[in-house]
DNA sequence: AAAACTATTTTTGTATACATTTTTATTAAT
DNA sequence: ATTAATAAAAATGTATACAAAAATAGTTTT
């Protein structure tokens, strides 16, 4: 596996220390690679927001906050219903079919927290791919890989799951049934409730 | 100066080969440094949109297209809205004095593009400074620096630069005379035209 | 005792050398 | 002649070695 799916992996499992810098020199040791693919692992999770700065030199791993997950889901519902509304009228029956075995898959036990998140932003990104806005495309993969931060909680403490499922199931219907209008608001109320459920608990965690 | 910079501006002033991979041996010998800053440089690049993968490795520049000028400020305006209403009402006035200064810089003569993009991102940040979303702005500042891959249009064939000024002047005065729904309106507005007046050149161009 | 400077150590950044992969050119086969 | 297979080359990725910068510890000064 890729160094850097192996760091995201071992954030999300807090195998890797918080609050202090990351050592290139540990971490080479530690994933058993030399220090030039560790850097290229570092600065790209840095530019993908898994990693903060740490001063002149160095990152760390930064702290879960709710105003993030705010912005994130902000941001991800503004974009997405945008995507969404270019793309409906050109949905077809085989994204259907694609998005439905995301769903499916979705549904199997013992995924990692990060093939989940890939998941779930496949099956979006099927009923976004047929806008064919690569740069629009480009900046909401962009946020949802950076949601996959906070998808411990979901699937976690929150118990999201099976609700977001059933949510997956029924935005499928309404596109279906070329209900434009009801599935742009089914899709931005789905993701504003993921973002006001996760922000909600960040909030009272830190309380 | 950087060499992240230096590719920036060559690939501003066309004096980088396009439609073909960018081969780091060359890049090294032209600008004088080994291929580790190099390879620093170009996966930057790409993640920020200036850069594109070319088949199984190398990255290229990707040709001007107005999918992408219409992508770029559609999100802009829709998410530089929502951090300027957030920001609106703590926008003090350090921020405006610091924003007039920037407009001054902009005025002046024989800036590199990549300075005017700069200059015109450090304005529009001063006005969102205040609503204290990083992550949100974040994702605007890549927007804008994406952006400055067009500027030329702009500054150049356009001639946008004096109404943009203009326009930037007339948003402060809004501000200070605290109109939100004005302010945020005129926001909104100065960003789509800058979009719908760069996207519809870039269309009679490839036509 | 606190602050400022200096020396030492640690860490990151860059160059060079080597390994692996990708591309191109050449040869063989249909 | 076109395609497939193979060999040569060129290019990128990674390791190691060294240089520059940052952080730390120790010393001096106020």
């Amino acid at each position: 596996m890729d160094v850097s799916q192996s760091i995201k992996e071992d954030i999300l499992k807090n195998q890797l220390p918080r609050g202090v810098p990351l050592r290139q020199a540990i971490l080479s040791a530690r994933y058993g690679v030399s220090r030039i693919p560790i850097r290229d692992a570092l600065s790209s999770l840095k530019s993908e927001g898994w990693l903060v700065p740490n001063g002149k030199a160095g990152v760390m791993i930064p702290d879960l906050n709710w105003t993030e997950a705010e912005d994130l889901y902000l941001m991800r519902a503004e974009l997405e219903c945008l995507l969404f509304s270019m793309a409906f009228d050109y949905i077809s029956k085989e994204d259907l079919i694609k998005a439905r075995y995301f769903l499916a898959e979705l549904n199997k036990e013992n995924l990692t927290l990060v093939y989940k998140g890939e998941l779930n932003w496949l099956f979006h990104h099927t009923l976004y791919r047929a806008a064919e806005r690569p740069t629009l495309q480009r900046v909401v993969e962009g946020l949802n890989k950076q949601a996959v931060r906070y998808l411990g909680f979901q699937y976690g403490p929150l118990g999201y799951k099976v609700r977001s499922q059933d949510q997956h199931e029924e935005l499928l219907l309404l596109i279906e049934s070329k209900d434009k209008n009801a599935a742009l608001i089914f899709l931005r109320q789905h993701i504003e409730n993921a973002g006001i459920l996760l922000t909600e608990f960040l909030k009272k965690l830190n309380s």
